[in-house]
RNA sequence: GCCGGGGUGGCGGAAUGGCAGACGCGCCGGACUCAAAAUCCGGUGAGCGCAAGCUCGUGUGGGUUCGACUCCCACCCCCGGCACCA
């Protein structure tokens, strides 16, 4: 012991303090309370096994957040939960011999003990399991909905194959650009099987809105990308054969038409069977199979030449009367649209290529307006007007009209001879939501001879996922050979039936689980709605911007589906959205096991204390950039609070100097007021060197002989106080042992005076000709005529005046002088 | 290719039209010590100068402005997303 109290030892309090918060339930958050609720959502983890540095960066900066609010006089809920289904778990079934449930559990086990380590305020008494039955019990109630509602539906569409293992893989479970199964490193091909979607495309144009929402911009364009609204017109080609309906063909470009001198098809389209002149019909069936063969990413690849066969059958230009060959080419894509399009060379870029390579006619029908550019030209390049600076050409009655006038026209025209009108396209495709797996939610149907699909009925829920299944490979899941599982009867007529055999995607899961942490115990029913629509929607989402376009536009989708279900009454399920940066491996490689990356804080903690690497991780750089791991300058940090372990404990001698410490008490203001607003903008590094600078003032204070003024005293708590959201376990010992009633994180957030926050005196930079020459010490609001009589009085002024007059005297009240020269 | 984010000392970063480099790391010097560690104090963008001071400096090149890291135009590089969507 010294006159500086005791040494800095975290590890000494840092457990007691958790230990203690907990046994005092100090973070359970009441349904009842009559404060304003602050609903703070992190981004719950999957259990793969051990928390990482990625983890606690995540989420220490919400919870210094949640904790400000908390102060601030909210009731603030902060719950943590495990998104427990995945694939993981069933690999290390496969792998080791383990069952997925008991591998699970035991990393839900380590990782909560890991969690409570960050001392961070979660209301554990909220925890959500998603493979509980307790939890998917309502999952598959949630499927049950859905599906009585139309918005689950069975429908074949190809899924990757693994002929070796014959077993449906997921996507991430192919891989190269060869496409090969993960396990053996056979090439995957493509097998039509049936599959279960959530129609998500019904609601693509209110998932466009973002209105009353405050999310990140690149957030808001990734999904608006995502969904890939664009309108145009539907338009039918008659096709020149007997008996075959007119072939519809989608166009963002209806004015061009008078340009279109092909039809293309995508190889799947029904039409091509009925169409293929029998001369063609070799190389057309062989190229169809290719086409099926092959793989995503080669059809994808933009780098590929395009390619394709006439089928020997034409279609008819309604506009021009022309016959035009119809082609298959894969650059036409059979999902989006209508799978065929209109070839106009001219004006777009793709159809523009597959012309010159097969000798098509290229016709312009755009040109710049007063231009002179002509049809039939071999153009350098195919050129996409844009512009009302554009006009129609050689396009019959339509000719002089702009690209704009054109598509409404020609579209009204379509419309009214009955072959097409105005539609709209997206690229959003409804959700695929079944995977043959096991370690998911079983969806909750049964197949009957008579009745055919049936949802189990709710009070037969959940439907259990079996345990005593076999995970030796066998190629098939291991429900499939499960007899009792298998086994079920029809809710209908009560006869035998076969139990549908899918898991639920893990996004299911996801799409709802911040609705059960309101009402985490319900046992009739999957929320509460009185307790769900007080606390919803949530206030602030923090979490990874990988979700962009899966989790955070499914939960959308899920609350407005049960909105309009009339289970919820609110239109979006997160209010604020921030996105944390990424903390990479030193190598600046993602983080993961196989590449031996992984930093693991354990041992950090062990080292310094959580406060220390809570701080830390806040102090590297902007919250929302991340960035390579670092360690180097956690020395620096604890320094820091070591610094606040001395200054806050050092006593100082009666008969101080009050008036001495008045700078620190104004200090104590300004940082109240900066570092509240840094919080709040999850700026905490710069929070962090705001309370450095506090401290650093106290120590000098204190060296100063002022540790017994009142000043001082003040200054202490205000940093404490300030401190207590990022540094729980520092702030709440030091304020305890300054006599301060436990617990500092159930005090008031400090209030600061403007006008003691307000600077003092100003340094007033003086510039001559935008060059910094001098410096003013004036007060704060000194007349701008004093001021420029001041600038013009300095010497070094003077020197570079050089006797003449100033041609400009320019000031920014309470910032800076410029004092132009002549010429 | 398209969309988004970014590029500032030896390093992490601060400043969003007004003193570039706050805060911290590292390094250099000093105090304390028999010595070291820890701690504390001072210095630390580059160049020139004994100094006062001057010049240059925020990816590159232009521009707007009394004044630009900040705004505009063109380009280079890094990171993320999408990728034949007609």
């Amino acid at each position: 012991m010294n006159d500086r109290g005791e040494r800095f030892n975290p590890t000494s309090y840092e457990r007691a303090w958790r230990d203690r918060w907990e046994a005092d339930d100090l973070y359970r958050a009441s349904d009842d309370d009559t404060r304003d609720k602050f609903y703070l959502l992190t981004m719950y983890p999957y259990p793969s096994g051990d928390l990482h540095i990625g983890h606690w960066y995540a989420q220490t900066g919400p919870d210094t957040v949640a904790r400000m609010r908390r102060m601030q006089g909210y009731n603030v809920m902060l719950p943590m939960g495990f998104d427990s289904f995945g694939l993981p778990a069933e690999n290390a079934a496969i792998d080791r011999g383990m069952d997925p449930a008991v591998w699970t559990y035991a990393n839900i086990d380590r990782m909560r003990a890991q969690f409570r380590s960050m001392g961070d305020m979660y209301d554990w008494s909220r925890e959500v399991v998603t493979s509980d039955p307790e939890y998917y019990r309502w999952t598959q109630w949630l499927f049950v909905q859905f599906f009585r509602a139309g918005l689950a539906y069975r429908a074949m569409a190809p899924v990757d194959w693994c002929p070796k293992d014959k077993v449906v893989l997921a996507r991430e479970q192919v891989e190269g650009t060869d496409r090969h199964c993960w396990r053996c490193g056979t090439p995957v091909i493509k097998r039509d099987l049936e599959q279960w979607f959530f129609r998500i495309t019904r609601y693509a144009d209110e998932l466009l809105d973002f209105s009353g929402i405050d999310w990140p911009e690149p957030i808001r364009l990734m999904q608006t990308n995502w969904i890939g609204r664009s309108e145009g017109a539907e338009i039918d080609f008659a096709a020149e054969a007997d008996g075959v309906a007119p072939i519809r063909v989608f166009t963002t470009r209806p004015d061009t038409i008078f340009g279109a001198t092909f039809m293309v098809l995508a190889p799947e389209h029904a039409a091509v069977a009925a169409l293929t002149a029998p001369d063609r019909a070799a190389e057309v069936e062989a190229y169809v199979a290719t086409a099926r063969r092959e793989t995503e990413i080669e059809r994808m690849s933009t780098e590929r030449e395009r390619n394709g066969v006439f089928i020997g059958a034409y279609a008819v230009n309604p506009m021009t009367n022309e016959r035009i060959p119809i082609w298959i080419a894969d650059y036409v894509l059979p999902g989006y649209g209508t799978g065929a399009i209109m070839g106009v060379p001219a004006h777009d870029d793709r159809d523009y290529d597959f012309a010159r390579r097969y000798d098509l006619p290229i016709r312009f029908v755009v040109a710049p307006r007063g231009g002179s550019a002509s049809a039939g030209e071999a153009p350098g390049e195919a050129f996409l007007p844009h512009t009302d600076d554009e006009v129609l050409i050689e396009s019959g009655e339509f000719t002089g009209m702009s690209a704009a006038e054109g598509i409404a026209a020609i579209s009204a025209c379509l419309a009214e001879r009955g072959q097409g009108g105005p539609s709209v396209s997206y690229k959003i495709r409804d959700w695929l939501v079944s995977r043959q797996r096991y370690w998911g939610a079983p969806i909750p149907i049964v197949y009957c001879d008579e009745h055919g699909a049936q949802p189990v009925p709710e009070d037969q829920l959940p439907v259990l996922l079996p345990r005593d299944v076999d995970f030796v490979p066998t190629g098939v899941s291991p429900l499939q050979s499960h007899p009792e599982f298998l086994a079920a009867s029809c809710p209908v007529c009560g006869a035998a039936a076969r139990r549908e055999t899918d898991t639920m995607d893990t996004f299911v899961d996801s799409s709802w689980y911040f609705l059960r942490y309101c009402s985490p115990n319900e046992e009739t029913r999957p929320w509460d709605p009185e307790v769900v629509s007080r606390w919803m929607p949530v206030d602030l989402y923090a979490g990874g911007a990988e979700h962009a376009v899966l989790h955070l536009m499914y939960s959308r989708f899920f609350v407005k589906a049960l909105r309009d279900m009339g289970h919820l009454d609110f239109n979006e399920p997160f209010t604020a959205l921030r996105n944390q940066g990424q903390i990479l491996g030193a190598d600046h490689q993602r983080m993961s096991k196989s590449r031996g990356n992984v930093v693991n804080p354990d041992e950090l903690v062990a080292r310094y204390g959580s406060d220390t690497v809570r701080c830390f991780l806040m102090f590297i750089g902007p919250w929302d950039q991340g960035g390579p791991w670092n360690p180097t300058g956690i020395e620096g940090i604890h320094r820091f609070l070591s610094r606040v372990w001395a200054v806050a404990q050092a006593s100082g001698s009666g008969g101080a100097d009050e008036s001495a410490a008045q700078p620190l008490r104004r200090l104590a203001h300004r940082t109240i007021r900066d570092v509240g607003i840094d919080y709040e903008a999850f700026h905490f590094n710069t929070a962090l060197s705001k309370l450095m600078e506090l401290t650093n003032a106290l120590g000098r204070a204190r060296d100063d002989g002022l540790a017994g003024t009142d000043a001082y005293g003040k200054t202490v708590e205000t940093l404490l106080l300030l401190l207590a959201p990022i540094a729980p376990h520092i702030a709440e010992e030091l304020w305890t042992r300054r006599g301060r009633p436990y617990s500092i994180h159930q005090q008031s957030w400090p209030d600061f005076d403007p006008a003691l926050a307000a600077a003092e005196v100003i340094e007033l930079p003086v510039q001559v000709d935008g060059k910094l020459r001098d410096k003013l010490v004036v007060a704060p609001g000194t007349p701008a005529e004093e001021i420029e009589r001041l600038a013009l009085a300095s010497e070094a002024v003077q020197r570079y005046l050089n006797g003449r007059a100033p041609r400009r005297v320019i000031q920014v009240p309470g910032k800076m002088v410029n004092i132009v020269t002549p010429d």
